[in-house]
DNA sequence: GTCTATAGGCAGATAGAC
DNA sequence: GTCTATCTGCCTATAGAC
């Protein structure tokens, strides 16, 4: 995932963005305050409110940014790169931040989650609806091709690998071990190029279709 | 998992951990203060200093206290239930936290880590290392009676299982719908199932409507 | 063990000069 | 756009009476 644009605001609120993004990604959102932005840029904490008036309303830019970067990133990998390969492009959008020794922002305010400005909330939901359409959109368009085994729906594969995802990053960055979160990809990965056992027949509840919930 | 005893240490001791536990699973450790915990249980902050000197130390005590009756909810199941049961029964450590509207305390300080005390973070570390200690250990013993399925080594998919689960912990909340924590559990249980044996397959935990959108 | 009172600092936010 | 100055409130923590 590349880095926040420097050209889309001016460039004391792009700075902002940068500082307070890396700051909500390795502290959370309350585990940082205007003042430490302030000091890392030079600037006082008033000037700050005049780019974003309240932290609530930095934390929406904050996500905004990177879910909009992230699907920058999906699609790219969807315009580049064929079904059996896009999946190992998904996780390595995730390791591209956990190299920064950073958490995923979205999976990390999602901790935080009860206690974040309903706007956030909102913003943060977004992230992951977006994110789940893409991966079930290409986890059937690649069984249908015959690329891809898994079993169940293509909708709960998505759910399981992204909070496989976000958790490994977790608990990697607690260990300071990034291999852990590559052994769980990979794992993950694995899972669904391995044939799907002929046990025994799956449940009603794994392969029988149901609607999302729209809010 | 049982909640906090109430008599391990004075009563008021233990009520501040239980309130702080509480706390700290839904807002996280930064999310709460002294203030909070006293004016819920009647008393003063300078009574909970009197009880727990600094916050950390009130932290670690949490880490401790949850640590242990973690643990001895693994001794339990590995006592009660023969090697096909124990792995459902894991799950439903972790679900009997979510039911009450928590995140795991130490998946919840997981994301805090780099901020926490260090006190905390060997505690923390010492949760995870344990738990999957049991994990492999009971993953090798299935597999080896022939009662577990999966690939790769029993380390990697302990540690892919903790991060799945703890991934779908937050998302779930995030959503408040317990049955996305549901679904993915039954996918990481059903990717170990037994290809022949299998008699009774897993019960579905899921009920039978889906859970409805909030607000 | 619990209280009152308070220290000393930092939080998010605003007013108004330049 | 950035500054100085300031407000109000909350934070963790301590001293000392009861």
């Amino acid at each position: 995932m590349t880095p926040p644009a420097l050209t889309a605001r001016s460039d004391t609120a792009s700075r902002v963005i940068r500082v307070a993004e890396r700051l909500a990604q390795t502290r959370g959102f309350n585990g940082f305050s205007y003042a430490d932005i302030a000091s890392e840029l030079g600037v006082t904490k008033a000037s700050l409110h005049y780019h974003f008036a309240t932290k609530a309303k930095l934390g929406c830019a904050l996500i905004t940014g990177y879910r909009e970067r992230f699907n920058a990133g999906l699609a790219d990998i969807e315009a580049r790169y064929d079904t059996p390969q896009r999946l190992r492009r998904y996780v390595q959008l995730y390791e591209s931040v956990l190299v920064l020794d950073r958490m995923c922002l979205c999976g990390m305010l999602a901790a935080e989650y009860s206690g974040l400005p309903l706007p956030m909330q909102r913003e943060l939901r977004r992230f992951f609806d977006e994110n789940e359409q893409w991966l079930e959109r290409n986890l059937e368009q690649g069984r249908a091709e015959g690329q891809l085994t898994f079993h169940g729906a293509p909708l709960d594969f998505a759910r399981t690998l992204t909070a496989a995802l976000e958790g490994a990053m977790l608990l990697a960055r607690s260990y300071q071990e990034p291999e852990r979160f590559a052994a769980a990809a990979r794992y993950m990965l694995d899972a669904m190029r391995a044939p799907v056992s002929a046990a025994a027949p799956l449940r009603a509840t794994a392969s029988k279709r149901r609607s999302r919930p729209r809010r």
